[in-house]
RNA sequence: GGGGGAAUUCCCGAGCGGCCAAAGGGGGCAGACUGUAAAUCUGUUGUCACUGACUUCGGUGGUCCGAAUCCACCUUCCCCCA
């Protein structure tokens, strides 16, 4: 099976601008395509895994690929598909995050002459004359166009200002940039990204002559049409420091059946003849299914080690084995805890299993608080100073574990 | 440039000068049921020294015994006309 029909029978292919010419281009290794991430945070997420998978797959299919920081673009930020302003980051912020999203991506793909090369728009937007891009570029931008774009619907509905506006002439700029500078022909995006590249394939072809390419990747939406990889507190990243392995591998595998085939299909290198297989599975093996994408997600992610341990861990808390070394733990600091104990209560605080007293005890009050096994009654009630040298095990609700040490 | 409207808690959104820590919904958290799923039901959802006190309704001042609510100015946003 050729790249192209692997990607489509993944699922991953959302939109593209030529079916065949890019079916050619790709499976006989002869794109040399860009991917943009643009620095809006100090960490990759999952949104961005997917696009350095892709990049990877393409990579291994014998296609060139470059991988675009925006540095630039980071200073005006996308509206796509957004329904309101992002909040618009110092430069500072930006040339940190630019550096963090470099490092973080050295994991994933290989930067070399021969490999993938990198580059960051801000070398080459920010030296962009205002009245000189306005008649070599604006005048090939039409604005009733643009404004039919559906990536600004929600946001002609808000409010949508002109510097926001800019965003998409900057990225096909960048495309028309990439192709005369570095042979870039084609380019591929997450799937809100559509306007922008199609609005770089026109430019191309209207100040080159050239033909240009376009491939969006579907977004990974669960059943209910939200994007995955957020959760209340966020996103789901791929720095440890920020989601932690164990953090992560929980997060896949509690992912609900109905998405279940869909994230191992999309995110996962499993060939495609043994995911069929397990699509076959029978469905009383579904839990088999979710561990089976946590765990390989965690090790493309964080590698093997952490995968493992992160899956040790689980099989302690959750089916009663005695593995905790990999859980979350606080260590206190045996001058603050009291000879006589620690009270339970404040014991959360420093744990962070609650952010104020009244939650804690709420918490407790609702019987969703267990020390070492034995469900917590009282608000009053104390862990005993020996209990914390040793350490002990709290659990929080159904699926939150942390370990209290004095150390 | 002219005219009109809006800003409330994590989000949306109600809110008569005192009975407002502020309706309702969403989301979150916990409990029951389960399979670490979904759906459903229940409780809960500002902070603390918790029958009480304190901080909060865009900002700053003011009126009043008392302000989310009234007044002035400021900031931001939206709509209509140009």
């Amino acid at each position: 099976m050729k790249i192209y029909e692997e990607l489509q029978a993944r699922g991953l292919i959302a939109q593209v601008t030529d079916e065949p010419q890019i079916r050619e281009l790709i499976n006989n290794g002869g794109a040399k395509f860009y991917i943009g991430f643009d620095p809006t945070a100090d960490s990759l997420h999952v949104g961005h895994f997917m696009a350095l998978c892709l990049m990877k797959r393409l990579q291994v299919a014998g296609n060139k690929p470059v991988v675009l920081l925006g540095g630039g673009t980071g200073m005006i930020g996308d509206p796509s598909g957004r329904s309101d302003m992002r909040a618009m980051l110092a430069e500072d912020t930006i040339n940190y995050n630019c550096e963090c999203f470099r490092r973080q991506m050295s994991r994933f793909i290989k930067f070399g002459d021969d490999d993938a090369i990198i580059v960051n728009n801000a070398d080459w937007l920010m030296e962009l004359k205002y009245i000189e891009l306005l008649r070599d570029v604006g005048a090939c931008f039409s604005v009733n166009n643009m404004l039919r774009a559906e990536c600004y619907k929600q946001r002609l509905e808000k409010g949508l200002s002109f510097l926001e506006f800019n965003y998409m002439i900057m990225q096909s700029y960048d495309f028309l940039y990439l192709h005369n500078n570095y042979g870039c022909n084609m380019q591929f995006g997450g799937d809100d990204q559509w306007s922008n590249m199609l609005a770089g394939t026109e430019l191309i072809r209207r100040k080159t002559g050239d033909d240009a390419y376009a491939m969006t990747i579907t977004l990974l939406l669960n059943s209910e049409g939200k994007k995955m990889g957020k959760t209340a507190k966020g996103a789901v990243w791929l720095d440890p420091n920020k989601t932690s392995p164990f953090e992560f591998y929980q997060y896949w595998r509690n992912v609900d059946d109905a998405d279940v085939m869909k994230c191992i299909r999309m995110l996962t290198f499993i060939p495609i003849e043994e995911i069929e297989a397990i699509d076959k599975w029978d469905d009383s093996r579904i839990n088999e299914k979710k561990t089976l994408l946590a765990y390989e997600l965690t090790k493309l992610v964080h590698g093997e080690e952490e995968a493992d341990k992160a899956q040790k861990t689980t099989a302690a808390l959750f089916s009663g084995g005695d593995d905790d070394s990999n859980m979350p733990t606080t260590e206190l600091d045996a001058a603050s805890v009291p000879a006589e104990g620690m009270n339970i209560v404040e014991l959360m605080i420093a744990c962070k299993l609650a952010p104020s007293k009244g939650e804690a005890r709420r918490l407790i009050q609702q019987g969703g608080i267990t020390v070492d096994g034995e469900q917590i009654t009282a608000i009053d009630a104390v862990i005993s100073a020996e209990d914390l040298k040793a350490g002990v095990k709290i659990r929080k609700g159904k699926k939150v574990y942390h370990r209290a040490i004095i150390k």
